[in-house]
DNA sequence: ATGACGATTTACT
DNA sequence: GTAAATCGTCATA
């Protein structure tokens, strides 16, 4: 009996546009469990599985770079078509990458925080140790991907990779992953938005409770179960 | 031209 | 726990 191979959907489909254009809330819960592929210039594959995300709201969001309106060379990429990279330089050494959401002029986006790295992790290492005082301390597994700058550094994201397409770029896109239960995630207020007032207490956080490559355990208080999506 | 400020990380007490 | 590192960007003058 012939065999011809069904046709299989891959295990490494590319997201396509329709998947970011959603709201910023709703796409940062969707993206946990989705992986992140950075393909270096010389080939090498390194990705991972995001396991913590922010969601920023736009021109209401007082946390958000487009608070008000603001519109500015740094930020312009939040204003572009969902599935864009937005990716800024801060405290003058890090780098962040978003992935833009919603629609064009509609400035949302989700801040990836965290990945599980699946794919070329001495990669990881050897860009991640760069990036720190000789002699340190050696880096564990969880130290490769466990906050924003450090997922940048581990996979090579710079400002070059601010305003591409991440439907159609060759060397940074996403893939579909198993989608996370809700009973893997939590909520919590976001990081470092403290100077943001009554936007910086809501739960726009969303990550899988019990990985060890998340960021940073929240304060108890601050702690939201995920039954509410 | 100048000054204040980070959607962070690291090392150290 | 606290503090330093380090500089592009933007608002003000």
């Amino acid at each position: 009996m012939s065999t011809c191979p069904p046709r299989t959907v891959s295990n490494r489909t590319r997201l396509g546009r329709g998947s970011y254009a959603t709201d910023a809330a709703t796409l940062a819960r969707r993206l946990l469990g989705q992986t992140l592929v950075r393909v270096l210039d010389d080939g090498t594959r390194l990705a991972g599985r995001i396991v913590e995300t922010e969601a920023y709201l736009g021109v209401q969001d007082r946390a958000a770079h487009c608070f008000g309106g603001r519109r500015t060379r740094r930020n312009e990429a939040m204003y572009a078509k969902p599935g864009t990279a937005y990716v800024y330089f801060t405290y003058g050494m890090h780098h962040c990458f978003n992935i833009v959401a919603g629609r064009v002029d509609e400035p949302t986006a989700v801040l990836i925080r965290a990945l599980e790295p699946v794919d070329g992790l001495e990669a990881m290492r050897a860009r991640r140790s760069a990036h720190r005082r000789p002699g340190s301390r050696p880096l564990r597994e969880t130290d490769l991907c466990s906050g924003p700058a450090k997922t940048c550094q581990a996979l090579g994201i710079d400002r070059g990779f601010n305003g591409v397409d991440l439907t159609r770029d060759a060397h940074l896109f996403l893939e579909r992953g198993a989608p996370a239960s809700d009973n893997a995630v939590q909520r919590s207020a976001r990081i470092g938005v403290q100077s943001a007032g009554a936007w910086a207490d809501r739960p726009l956080r969303w990550f899988l409770a019990s990985n060890p490559h998340v960021s940073i355990r929240p304060r108890a208080a601050d702690e939201w179960k995920s039954a509410c999506q």
